[in-house]
DNA sequence: GGCTACTTGTGACAAATATCACATAATAGA
DNA sequence: TCTATTATGTGATATTTGTCACAAGTAGCC
């Protein structure tokens, strides 16, 4: 039973039809992530499908040397595909998923997807949108790694940061080398013409897109 | 109606149950596409879903400028994920499937999937299956670009040709860099090292992996 | 104020990869 | 056999990115 009802369901979830709402009104479960709390731990079997209510999460791919890449968010609306896929092998490197602000989902266990495919079409509208968009967003992130340059990639990674964390960052330039797996020199040096340019203003801790 | 008979069609997908193999039957439509062929044009609208009979895809990405990222193959027995998806966009950049050899697949009109996935669970669980392979494959490809060398991608570029394409690779240095987005020369020198590890073996057009 | 931790700037250098310019080898075809 | 084409080898050099060393600025805290 969830937190939210049956109509808030919908209005997060405009896919969803209220057979959909309402059921999973009754069989979800509410959880609320803490800021900073990890969402996905390693090599872990899912027993839920997981979709955000409010808040927002943090996608990133941990090498095996404690590399790290940054993939993509998800925003209320939104499913953790990966959630929904079972993932049982644990590789060497896996995805995590931590919430960057105070994050609402609801947890749907994994029983319940035979019922859910079967009995309610909006559900797997839902899904395979939602798998299609991460794929998507997977093949573009693809062809940032394989065919640009730290420049370009930089200011790729800044232009959907701005997108869904607005254009003011708090980030500091060794944060923003994590997530690019660069180094934070690179990533100072590169600022620095970012903002000759006009693209971005720096602050200490602190970027502003300027688009 | 498909080539195939339903009895045919489950012996190539051990997933479907036989009333889905049966539907298939019935309702898929059997193609051929020859060695070297295009599967799917960039930016096209899907009308179909497709799967695998027999032979070999390639598929990869394309930059904006013509450069070109190997992801992975399609086998026997599998689907092309993509071609489930309705990616309706077209991009800038675009994913290519081109047959190995002669291909055989059975396209499933996509009016269909209403009624597959609801009357037909080994359907949908065939589905979840190919979308899970399909992402987890692309999620190796972003470790590889993002946390390793040329010499480590090159290795592991080889062993996943060996491992589908067999222990003789009928490949120039120039496809081998084509394929990893690279140079001739560089490839040349990288493999060159390889073979003093005797990791593999180098004749004209063709390479041997020792593993 | 003075200490400390953290953030950013910058030069020098190293390593990885790309590019250019050729040389050489193998093969196909006339 | 001779020639044209394609595949491969290799040095020299440029570009990109990573690493190291250290300076300087900022903020928090006692």
């Amino acid at each position: 039973m969830t937190d939210l009802s049956t109509n808030e369901i919908q209005q997060q979830f405009p896919l969803f039809d209220s057979a959909l709402a309402e059921f999973i009104h009754e069989h979800g479960e509410s959880k609320v992530f803490e800021s900073g709390s990890v969402l996905m731990k390693p090599g872990q079997f899912f027993k839920y499908a997981m979709i955000i209510v409010n808040g927002r999460v943090k996608l990133y791919r941990e090498g095996e040397d404690g590399e790290e890449y940054f993939m993509y968010f998800l925003e209320p609306g939104s499913a953790c595909a990966l959630s929904m896929m079972c993932m049982a092998r644990s590789q060497s490197s896996t995805v995590m998923a931590i919430a960057l602000e105070e994050t609402e989902v609801i947890m749907i266990p994994m029983q319940y997807m035979d019922t859910l495919m079967r009995n309610y079409p909006s559900w797997y509208h839902f899904v395979i949108e939602t798998y299609r968009s991460r794929f998507e967003e997977m093949l573009t992130v693809v062809d940032q790694i394989a065919f640009k340059n730290m420049d370009e990639r930089l200011d790729w990674y800044l232009k959907r940061q701005a997108d869904t964390l607005g254009k003011n960052l708090m980030l500091t330039h060794q944060q923003i080398a994590n997530d690019v797996n660069s180094s934070r020199e690179v990533v100072s040096r590169l600022l620095k013409k970012m903002e000759k340019t006009g693209r971005i203003t720096m602050e200490r801790n602190s970027i502003h897109w300027n688009g």
